[in-house]
DNA sequence: AATCCTAGCAACCGCTCTGAC
DNA sequence: CGTCAGAGCGGTTGCTAGGAT
């Protein structure tokens, strides 16, 4: 018989999440928590598969996620850390707050890789390029440490400027400790144009009021908004979460029609 | 100005592993 | 023990911005 697919992909959306995707899912999260990914989507009202839903929160949404460009001091310990775990990605995110797996992963792979090649180091070894006895089965585990394997002294030639690793992209929001506690400290905001988000959504999402959430986002960075590039017609300053709304205890959907879930 | 090329990144796919039941 | 769901991973795709031609 063999197991469910995670969901059906009949009339499930794919692709870039809308602003309004985005809005249901961080709404229905922040109020009620997270319990079961598969039913968060209908629970939301959001045309998309749990494992989508939870992708977009743990890589996107999350309020405790760190925006922006990776540091010098960052970039070094991703080595230092990739050079005795592999490419065990979560581990490694585990040694950052706000960062996610899938961001070292795909900076590892773009910018990382290449640097440490500028640097004449082997990215899947740790060691010097030239050391071809040395070039072992890049996923294996165990790595030893690349400090190890530079001889002391060893002076690394054409190493290339940092000039290329963003730093002032980082553009992460801090909010004053008199906000929400509930959204966050350091709560990433995406956009930067002023936009009254309730008239915006207010057809679609008449349960959803002006919040106190929206208070939180007066000031907006735009850098890390490219997944709306496309929707610039629809300008947004605001997440307009209802932090008001009641909490629903999982409980309670346990003991819903089974129909519910069909929607 | 238009087109092409490339880098960066969000998102997805398919799979394994793990823990709960 | 089998099933299920979530977490995690490696690899890949597709879109976009920006630089090069």
């Amino acid at each position: 018989m063999g197991r469910k697919p995670c969901c059906d992909k009949i009339g499930l959306k794919r692709g870039p999440w809308t602003i309004e995707e985005d809005h249901r899912l961080m709404n229905f999260i922040l109020n009620n928590g997270i319990h079961c990914w598969r039913i968060v989507p209908k629970l939301a009202g959001l045309l998309r598969c749990g494992k989508s839903c939870r992708l977009r929160w743990i890589n996107y949404l999350r309020p405790d996620l760190k925006r922006g460009g990776f540091t010098d001091a960052e970039e070094d310990r991703i080595m230092e850390l990739h050079s005795q775990l592999g490419n065990r990605w979560s581990k490694i995110a585990s040694h950052f707050s706000g960062r996610t797996d899938n961001e070292i992963k795909n900076h590892w792979n773009t910018k990382i890789k290449k640097k440490m090649k500028h640097l004449g180091l082997d990215p899947a070894t740790h060691k010097p390029m030239n050391d071809i006895t040395h070039q072992t089965d890049p996923n294996q585990d165990k790595k030893p440490n690349m400090c190890s394997t530079i001889n002391e002294g060893e002076e690394i030639k054409d190493q290339t400027p940092k000039d290329d690793v963003i730093t002032e992209t980082t553009k992460t929001l801090m909010l004053s400790d008199n906000d929400e506690e509930l959204v966050a400290k350091n709560c990433k905001i995406l956009c930067a144009e002023e936009v009254d988000l309730e008239s915006l959504f207010e057809t679609q999402c008449n349960e959803i009021s002006s919040s106190s959430f929206s208070s939180l986002c007066s000031n907006i960075s735009r850098s890390e908004s490219s997944s709306y590039l496309a929707e610039d017609s629809i300008s947004l300053e605001q997440w307009d979460l209802d932090m008001t709304d009641p909490f629903v205890p999982w409980d309670l959907f346990a003991n819903l029609d089974d129909n519910l879930f069909l929607l």
